[in-house]
DNA sequence: ACAAATGATACTATAATGGTATCATTTACT
DNA sequence: AGTAAATGATACCATTATAGTATCATTTGT
């Protein structure tokens, strides 16, 4: 089982490679060196972080993509959720509708706690604190 | 994205209807009643947790399933391993194969803390812990 | 003998994952 | 103006996982 996605954990380093040089316009070859992934792949991942605000694009000859924000801002939590929806531990379905039982199930209880204080390191993990 | 799939939720709900009902051997039917996990799919349940030795089974007539276990013993990571696998937040992949800083990396180092924290947390539901 | 139960196994539909490929558009540079 | 280098937008595809269903064989209590 596998909590992370591909795509996620690309952007979130190729993204790291763009902190690392903040303000500069990288294309996506040169990231490619860097960060080893496949370029269409990588492609696709930069456009989706550019249309969510994280990254700028520039367009035509020279350009590219670069990180402008603060790397204090951006945490790991972000990136996943972009690519991967909200985090849920436990969605407590029974076939396509939820459990009645929701509101008072104990084990539901208790996994949403571990979700909750696992949603909060993932809010620790900013581009800052894995650069330094 | 979800955590915990289904068939590891039923399990774990089921597992805890046995639990309450220790060494009282109950028939899927009866499970099916109590738990509402359509038939087929919690017969096939409570075979692998038969197969991996978490419950017991009565072939015949007035047959079913048992827990006869220590509830303490018995936690949530057990039977998401059974049905899903070892957790892995970050397998830090490249196409086929592993990222060559996997040594060293960062990101991978703080992600694995994560997990193993996560992990703990899951260890710690048992259960007994659920059932009181 | 029969009914009630599990064992074993095969099947299926849908969605997610991890990509690839292609054409359109924009822009810098000569 | 023309061209090369870059992203934008989309469509496509193979594989695997998920969430089940269905069926027949076997066992066992009465």
């Amino acid at each position: 089982m596998k909590l992370i996605t591909r795509d996620a954990d690309y952007a979130f380093r190729a993204l790291c490679i763009l902190a690392a040089n903040r303000d500069e316009i990288l294309s996506v070859d040169k990231l490619v060196i860097e960060s080893k992934v496949p370029k269409p792949f990588l492609r696709k991942i930069l456009q989706i972080l550019n249309k969510n605000g994280i990254i700028k694009s520039y367009k035509g000859k020279g350009g590219g993509f670069s990180f402008t924000g603060d790397p204090k801002k951006i945490v790991l939590l972000d990136i996943i959720e972009i690519f991967q929806g909200p985090i849920v531990f436990n969605d407590h379905m029974f076939k396509k509708k939820k459990c009645p039982k929701i509101k008072t199930c104990r084990i539901k209880k208790r996994i949403d706690e571990i979700e909750r204080l696992t949603i909060e390191e993932f809010k620790s993990v900013s581009l800052a604190s894995v650069l330094k």
